[in-house]
DNA sequence: TCAATAAGTTACTTTATGTAACCAAGTATA
DNA sequence: TATACTTGGTTACATAAAGTAACTTATTGA
């Protein structure tokens, strides 16, 4: 059988992108700023090896970038990279679709 | 250590949704109008196995809407809510980003 | 010397997903 | 009459991804 409607390969990759687990917080809280690891940790409620798995993937893809502050213990700083920032759009569509579709009760 | 950002749990649950395996693409599909089990399977390229646990969270998430046509052999026709057709911004700008960011050699 | 800190990593457990065979009900085919 | 075919799943089993908690390295201050 024939796939019906084709998938534009572009658009399925954001979408695994997008759909990794993680991911879309992640960005969410860049946007906000540069972060720590430990902060974003805390934060977001991830565990350290994942997040260290996302953030290494994420800088592969170039969505953000990662600084090292050889401060003592060495600091790095985590910020979305201006691909990862315009990324924006996409989560305050998702935030304007939460606020009007999420009821209290299914959080 | 306090959270120095708090996420809003409405934007959390969001996010949870949409960024579950498969959901996502399978909203892109029904977007084009309803559809049938054995249809999505083939365009998606999901197994059966998850396909059938995706349509019954998303149904239970009030996003889609399952139709039984009692013929021979029946037929099930799978179509989203009001619901589910309000994601159709979200994903638009996935789309609009991924022309502008995704290039053809990461696909 | 001991404790503390930041950013990870490691070993191990639990959960999610993939694969392929199978099922029920009805119908057309041989 | 028996067999094969169809749809929309389900089942058992294998692999991959994520969670947990303890551990690591380097440096510094008590």
């Amino acid at each position: 059988m024939m796939k019906e409607t084709d998938i534009c390969p572009r658009f399925e990759k954001a979408i695994s992108i997008l759909s990794q687990r993680w991911t879309a917080l992640l960005i969410h809280q860049l946007l906000t700023g540069q972060k720590r690891f430990g902060s974003i940790k805390t934060s977001v409620g991830i565990s350290g090896k994942v997040l260290s798995e996302r953030l290494k993937e994420m800088e592969k893809q170039g969505i953000i970038k990662r600084k090292v502050i050889p401060e003592t213990p060495v600091i790095i700083e985590y910020s979305l990279t201006e691909k990862g920032i315009s990324l924006e759009p996409v989560l305050r569509e998702v935030e304007k679709w939460s606020q009007e579709w999420i009821s209290a009760d299914e959080t």
